[in-house]
DNA sequence: AATATTACTATACATTTGTATAGTATATGA
DNA sequence: TCATATACTATACAAATGTATAGTAATATT
């Protein structure tokens, strides 16, 4: 017998109790969450999802355990990180953006490859809202390099001289932030690359200021 | 106020249990592990234990959550390196060095500042053993600036190349090993920096590889 | 020396919570 | 087509659970 849909929904909601309060949810909790009027839905749910090795649990309040077998399939499906991390206080996941879908909100689901598991502290006093890997060597002067994981607070202004990522053309691109006198200016700390100049008429159209880098992580 | 040593043995059975359920303990599971025959000699331990910053509750089953604080002071005292979290975790909390006391071993007590949970993601296929704050300029070349933090795998010896914590008179410093004919090099990548030759005869008298760094991090 | 905190026992009560009963409706498989 | 599984609503009950009351005793703290 394979998982069904709603099924599958209701295991989806359980991991998202999880991750956020790092304690499983009560058959009440997924019911609000799913739209239930009664328990009974979620513990037939629950009662499925045992059976088919999705979930254990035992009848305590709050012992539902997901498996391995739901984890490798939530997995499969929104890539969510273990839960068995939550649970950890200090600990967010942030969406590792993938490509960025043309016409898509950056952190639009279809843009997100999978989520990591980030110790708060590592991500500054504002925190951040997501990661990305940088691709090529326009900002090594700012010992940004080709392929570290940057952390990122969205935001659609940036103060002159932050370090920022813009999308242009539907393309994240990692740039100092500097402000002129008829617009924006995003250069790129290896001289290599020029600067991007957007007159102020321009701007808002093909260029889009989505986040301040908060940091840099490097496996060596 | 500092936590006690009846508090913090709640505090560990709280842990334990977690790790062993994946779901928090009720007051009662508390009670049973410590020995009370009453529920309410663990929740006024929880009380306490709130009020010292170890857990958050609110007053629904199972809802304790550790934090942070909790979890460093756990790691301390559950002996290094890191114990139960084997199973799933995704992630490790890595002692911070700070000042390295003479005489003492790299990862003794009196060394560590305090531990900070990193995803294991971060520290590479070998994972790491302790981080520590770069001080001084001297590997910039290699992108590695003051005040990063660096995730070591512990090792005493290097391989040709590799970048390394060396231990020199106490002071932990982060070079390029070299193997030379007569002995070892540690190189800058900071050319301000004369590189640190070791011939064979003095090698391990003041000269100490502690590990290979495996990733670095930087807040911006 | 007086006071507050810690560290419990013992019992009880009100919520929270899992689960049961009873039923409706739709979809699926043999 | 008939039995089975899915997907719920509505109500209710019993067990699990947080927390309160009322104490005792030892240990810190001021």
């Amino acid at each position: 017998m394979k998982i069904t849909d709603r099924q599958k929904a209701v295991l989806g909601k359980i991991h998202d109790f999880i991750m956020l309060n790092s304690y499983p949810p009560t058959a009440r909790d997924v019911a609000e969450m799913m739209g239930f009027s009664s328990p009974k839905a979620a513990t037939d749910h629950f009662t499925s999802l045992e059976k088919k090795g999705y979930i254990k649990r035992n009848s305590l309040a709050r012992s539902i355990k997901l498996t391995d077998k739901a984890l490798g399939m939530l997995k499969k499906d929104y890539s969510f990180p273990s839960p068995a991390d939550a649970g950890h206080a200090g600990i967010s996941y942030l969406p590792l953006i993938g490509n960025i879908a043309a016409g898509n909100p950056v952190l639009a689901y279809e843009n997100i490859d999978e989520y990591i598991p980030v110790p708060e502290s590592f991500t500054g006093a504002y925190g951040a809202d997501f990661a990305l890997r940088v691709k090529g060597r326009s900002m090594t002067g700012d010992h940004i390099l080709d392929g570290d994981m940057i952390m990122v607070k969205a935001r659609n202004t940036a103060e002159n001289g932050e370090i920022v990522v813009a999308l242009i053309n539907d393309e994240a691109v990692v740039k100092r932030f500097y402000k002129t006198k008829d617009g924006i200016e995003l250069v790129s700390s290896n001289t290599d690359y020029p600067p991007i100049k957007i007159s102020i008429k321009d701007a808002g159209d093909s260029v889009k200021i989505i986040g301040r880098v908060v940091a840099v992580h490097r496996n060596i």
